[in-house]
DNA sequence: TTGTATGCGTTATCAG
DNA sequence: CTGATAACGCATACAA
């Protein structure tokens, strides 16, 4: 009385692969064998056929998480930003989710809203879920103890046979992309002084952010080269978003100080301190340069056009991706040389 | 020889409840009471301790993958976009990420890279997953085949429990977060009139895709009643990005109609548009004045600032998962409705 | 090639 | 309040 039903899913409960087996007159392993013909494909056609039939006919659904029982392994790949809403990262996560689909797998994604306590968090919890791999995007603070308790959390992941890789700074003990920040930024800088500028300012990020601190660097210390030093007052601090550019270009417009070109360490800092420009009257780029960093998609629409140092994030995220699988023998550190792109806002003078 | 190591993890392997117990001396079921003191917390509080101590020692990290076959249930929220890298999408995904942070629930993201045929894919996958919910953004094109294909898909997963909600048109019979575009493109037609202008074009998207079609007739309809029909050849089909935008535009000025005023169906089409109406020379919003929809955080740095009508993507991420959740008696249809917000782009005239 | 029997790590049921 | 023990759905070593 129970169990004549059998070529309907039922409500609710799902069909499993007993009821295959069962549907298809063949036994729980042949079954099993047929659906994903794994390594060996050892059954016989007909045979792979009933099941095949029988699957299509209950609509069976392979239950994932049975199967990483089963296998000891998962197909889901961590990947942690810092805000997916940022195009910075959004365009990264591209091509992570292209990457890791050819591959075969699902991304989980974990957004930390620029909370670094939540990446260990996020670690943890792709831990419990058994994730294969995880990628950790976005620049590093200089701060010994929270980089010590995120590296400590992704070593204990990989000891327990988890693969890890980051964009940022290879300060984690993990396989990491990491983009040439201060010798494209010291380009950028030999660029600028090319096309004329002498008197810089640079809107800088926050002081301890890692990738904020390179292209300061190398921008730095490359127009010290050229006899044209940054002073120091018209470097300004801020946050690592848009916001924090438009608050720093008020900031530096309140100094006064005799600057031609600005140089924002990010896009949308470099966006939104234009902007801040324009509020307070000023014509671009006539009455002040601006160069930025990345070259997202957003900058195709913007005037005037900026001039920036072009990174292909896309390609960072798959690379990411090719390091968190370890394909082949993945180097330990893969470095992204960036572009520069002299474009309309930093004309000439 | 074998069951002597007991306080250390172990090289790859993780340490299992088991091991916890174990360790604690206490029986399985006890760990599993004292880890997760579900709802009847019924565990003596020095064995609590014990066995939290042990967990701690061992670096214990609960199988989520056995939880799930255990439980019945994940904590997995499915989220298929379009294209991450498409700000709308994304900044829908940082409220999905947000509520779902919230309500303990990891996200697995799936981009279609607009591919209507991966979405039923990617349902299939997340199914496999047992996802808890699945949340599918972005408009629909007016395709029955593939409706229908998408319909049975999500059909058949909530007939196994699962729950689906998304944001676009309600037509595949699950709970819905709907953006009012007619209404709101009809009132932005009406604010445009009542700025003066006469002469209107529209880069409609493509011919079949539903939240273009809305946008287009609202904005149509609402001039035809004002007595200022838009002419058939004005309307430009392109795809619903960028490029499109960009390419609809040189169509347009290719006409050689006499336009006032270009609608632009979303943000980026508008931006895209923007860009070439300058590349042919064009002075804005002198020679033409434009208007998107959307509302990006983006258009907060473009020159002029661009008329749109402005929804609150985040929120329709929140939304959209407090339905896919089933946050009580949540209703089958949200509808969202959009504010015109004026800007430069279209100066009275 | 096919079938049988075990184990994967937890939760939950049912006795003590 | 605690402890055995039976599922959960699948893969696979082993036997036939």
């Amino acid at each position: 009385m129970t169990s004549t039903r059998t070529t309907v899913a039922g409500n609710g409960r799902a069909a499993t692969l007993s009821d295959v087996a069962r549907e298809a007159g063949v036994s729980l392993a042949t079954a099993s064998r047929a659906i994903n013909g794994s390594t060996n494909r050892s059954v016989r056609a007909d045979l792979r056929e009933r099941v095949l039939g029988a699957a299509a006919r209950l609509n069976y659904s392979p239950n994932a998480n049975a199967q990483a029982m089963a296998r000891g392994k998962t197909a889901t790949l961590g990947l942690i930003v810092h805000d997916i809403a940022d195009p910075f990262f959004s365009t990264i996560a591209a091509g992570v989710t292209e990457a890791a689909d050819t591959a075969g797998l699902a991304v989980t994604l974990a957004n930390t809203q620029h909370d670094a306590e939540r990446e260990v968090g996020f670690i943890q919890t792709l831990q419990n879920l058994r994730a294969r791999s995880i990628i950790v995007v976005g620049g590093r603070q200089d701060d010994d103890e929270a980089n010590q308790r995120l590296r400590e959390a992704l070593a204990a992941y990989q000891e327990r046979g988890g693969a890890a890789a980051m964009v940022g700074q290879p300060i984690l003990g993990v396989k990491a992309v990491h983009v040439d920040n201060r010798g494209a930024s010291a380009a950028l800088a030999r660029a600028l002084h090319g096309q004329g500028y002498r008197r810089f300012a640079v809107l800088g990020g926050p002081e301890r952010h890692l990738t904020a601190a390179e292209r300061r660097g190398g921008f730095c210390a490359a127009l010290a080269e050229l006899g044209a030093p940054v002073a120091a007052e018209a470097i300004i601090p801020s946050p690592f978003v848009r916001d924090g550019g438009h608050e720093a270009m008020v900031e530096l417009m309140r100094r006064e100080l005799d600057v031609e070109v600005v140089f924002a360490v990010n896009d949308v800092m470099a966006l939104g301190a234009m902007t801040a420009a324009r509020e307070a009257g000023l014509v671009l780029p006539r009455d002040m340069a601006f160069a930025g960093f990345d070259d997202i998609f957003a900058l195709r629409d913007v005037t005037p056009t900026l001039t920036t140092v072009r990174i292909d994030m896309v390609e960072i995220g798959r690379q990411a991706t090719a390091l968190a699988l370890g394909d082949g023998e993945a180097p330990d550190l893969v470095t992204v040389t960036g572009e520069v792109v002299l474009r309309e806002s930093t004309p000439a003078r």
